[in-house]
DNA sequence: CGCCACTATCTATGTTGATAGTTAGTTAGC
DNA sequence: GCTAACTAACTATCAACATAGATAGTGGCG
């Protein structure tokens, strides 16, 4: 259901079509919610026959053609409604600790390099992050300085307030997990230490 | 792909129905991966299917029966070789960080609103999973017990740690999505008292 | 001119998950 | 003996996502 507004959100700043929606999603609102283009083109097809868009067929090149979709009142109001509802949450389902609950079952090796994957991970996410947060301080995003262009001025600091606030959730985010990965390799090392050294009393060293 | 590994999990201490299973999640494992029934018959079935499970009719009462679930060789060969696999991440797609970054569409208590809730649903979370831990230490959990008899002395400590490793993660993730919700109560705050009362020169009036 | 990378869109298939409803037996208390 | 709560399992439907591939036009380079 979240696809709709992500959509949404990008079409109240400028009409686009569905292949510039894919594209900022690859590089901007990806960063918080992906989606392939395979189900972008049917979700904007869908929203325009409920109402919330408006298609405009233009030509590209010769023969070319493409789709522009506007945002129409109905579509701003939908966005509104959905940004003052409370969002329900869903069950938590979390494949990595998951299996860091039953990490025994895996060889020592396996379980450190599963651990070293989602340092990485987040490791790589962290610095996404970091550079949108740097975009944002300098004015250095497109999307966003379009944004804030048709943002009356006594809101913009808001519109970038509530931007930052969101990546640096997202960063301290990454810096939890990767912290908890870290500690799960010096766990590690310990539980698989005390074995060949016949952990000799309280062998809790580190 | 992960339910059926999370039933394999469980499967893996002792034999199980399918409604043990549901009630399980419901109760333990549904504290990081949660399954409604009508997903957990079918892949138990799939899985026998798959010769991972072997399946036996039980009678209950006079005329009632069970099917109970044993795993098979094949079957813990499975759970061992994802344990020793690492798993691929997916791309993030998180509604409620999606929601932060429009904030500004929000109206003020709503979007106070959302902070809240988004506290309280990791209130909640925290206190489940700290009550995990509790368990863990006092040796209170049935299904750890059971487990733990199952396993030999030298790899009990191991088992234990990691089970604790994992709610500690999960805490640490509250805890740390709830200072962030706590930050934004107050960004909000600061963000829409600017206007009302003029902070400090920087006329913005209204 | 031919090729290639890119723009643009669509389709198909399969899995996962959410929601809800159906059927039927069991157990315990009033 | 009835009823309510629980145990047990299955079905149906729909939305969401992943993955892959099909089709076709554009624009620039050598």
């Amino acid at each position: 259901m979240s696809l709709r507004y992500a959509l949404l959100a990008l079409l109240s700043v400028e009409p686009m079509t569905g292949y510039d929606l894919y594209k900022e999603f690859e590089a901007s609102v990806g960063h918080v919610w992906h989606a392939p283009d395979s189900q972008i083109y049917p979700e904007l097809r869908r929203m325009e026959k409920e109402g919330l868009l408006d298609g405009e067929e233009v030509t590209w090149g010769q023969r070319g053609k493409k789709r522009r979709y506007h945002i129409t009142d109905a579509g701003v109001q939908a966005f509104r409604d959905w940004m003052n509802t409370t969002l329900e949450y869903t069950r938590v389902r979390d494949p990595a600790h998951l299996k860091a609950a039953y990490l025994e079952w895996a060889a020592p090796e396996a379980a450190r390099e599963q651990m070293r994957a989602h340092i990485e991970h987040h490791t790589g996410l962290r610095q996404q992050w970091e550079q949108r947060i740097r975009e944002i301080d300098q004015d250095a995003s497109e999307m966003l300085n379009r944004r804030l262009a048709g943002t009356p001025e006594a809101d913009r600091d808001r519109v970038k307030a509530f931007k930052r606030f969101t990546y640096e959730g997202l960063v301290a985010r990454a810096e939890q997990e990767i912290a908890w990965a870290e500690r799960g390799l010096d766990l590690i090392d310990d539980l698989y230490a005390n074995r060949r050294s016949s952990r000799q009393g309280a062998g809790t060293k580190k």
